[in-house]
DNA sequence: TTGATAACCGACCGATCGTTCGGTAGATAT
DNA sequence: ATATCTACCGAACGATCGGTCGGTTATCAA
């Protein structure tokens, strides 16, 4: 296991600057964080950090993109199984907090950006169709009489995302703690608080 | 009813001012949103604005505390109830949905802050405070039994309020809407989604 | 030793931001 | 008429921001 040995002069590289971005951003929000503070906390130069990047806004769509690949690869695996939809479902809802919490401080970012600029408005459409994807899933469900026929298919789709999308504000990575959440996100969503 | 009939001369007041920068401040993001912008849209200039408001950050300290003062008045009708935990924790969630769609714009705003300064953090606080007081009700109606054993008071009470709380990524104000939506968090909440 | 490569730096620029200040305009009350 | 009150405006400020540019430094391969 050695270090891939690079050429040049050795320092930071791309994935470095992305990771301390994202951890500012997630601490004091995009607008509030300076490229100066980036760099800083790498112990470099504000103009150093633009060697690796080209603007700020790039280091918002890599943060997004990492964490939106990660739920549509979730959502794809879901759909190539041969199971009732609410089982289809259940595991969809499962790997989506699994996700989040892997890529927790990518999905963070994504959760928060407004669809001020055109980087974020693209993110906020392809957040929308997960959300169809997961709209689709219930509606299913229902049609197969596991799912209660009271509630409206996107209102509970946006709950269940809502239950789930939460975890940013409070979780915090710890080994194995993402399971835990995970069966008591399902839990409640399924089966319900009452006894 | 006519209008109040206020000395001096006519124009926009503080409640103006406030109406419209937390308006901005969901569309754009409070750092994106400028003091110019505000004062455009209200068709005045952004020296103007500094005649009603002492700074940007009273505005955003004005809508946090509209927003946590519905919030601690709910809890604290729910608190004088002589009725099991459950149902008391049925009636806060409840109602913490109604505040939340009559004073949406506020609570949106509130829900934003992540603690950057020190109005922010006081704002934090509150609204911790507020969480405590719904993970004490899970806790006091799992001791009662009504609550299933096996979930964690404090991730259930987060898990619900990231329920609620996600109405502000959605919802769209509608007379009579926030009913349905009461009805339909609490059905999922309480009885799960499953039939 | 030399050339290529990659990381870094200091100085600077134009734009935007929140805020201040001194003065003006329009309404009501006396 | 006049005093009072409220709302408004133009001009300017210091600070901060994202980004650019030309040049320097450290490592590896030949």
């Amino acid at each position: 296991m050695t270090a891939p040995r690079r050429r040049g002069r050795p320092g930071h590289d791309q994935d470095a600057v992305l990771t301390a971005a994202v951890r500012l951003f997630n601490e004091q929000g995009y607008d509030a964080t300076s490229m100066f503070e980036i760099a800083e906390s790498l112990g470099i130069t504000k103009s150093s950090v633009y060697h690796h990047i080209s603007g700020k806004e790039q280091l918002l769509q890599m943060a997004m993109d990492r964490a939106l690949d990660g739920l549509f690869e979730a959502a794809e695996d879901v759909r190539e199984l041969d199971l009732p939809a609410i089982e289809r479902l259940e595991r969809l809802i499962r790997s989506s907090v699994l996700v989040l919490a892997e890529r927790f401080e990518f999905v963070t970012v994504l959760l928060r950006v407004r669809g001020n600029t055109e980087v974020e408005q693209h993110a906020l459409t392809r957040r929308r169709e997960f959300d169809a994807v997961v709209t689709e899933l219930v509606k299913q469900a229902q049609a197969e009489g596991d799912v209660r026929p009271d509630v409206d298919p996107a209102t509970a789709a946006r709950l269940l995302l809502g239950m789930v999308n939460s975890l940013t504000e409070w979780y915090r990575p710890r080994p194995g703690g993402a399971e835990a959440i995970a069966d008591a996100v399902i839990s409640i969503a399924f089966e319900g608080l009452r006894m």
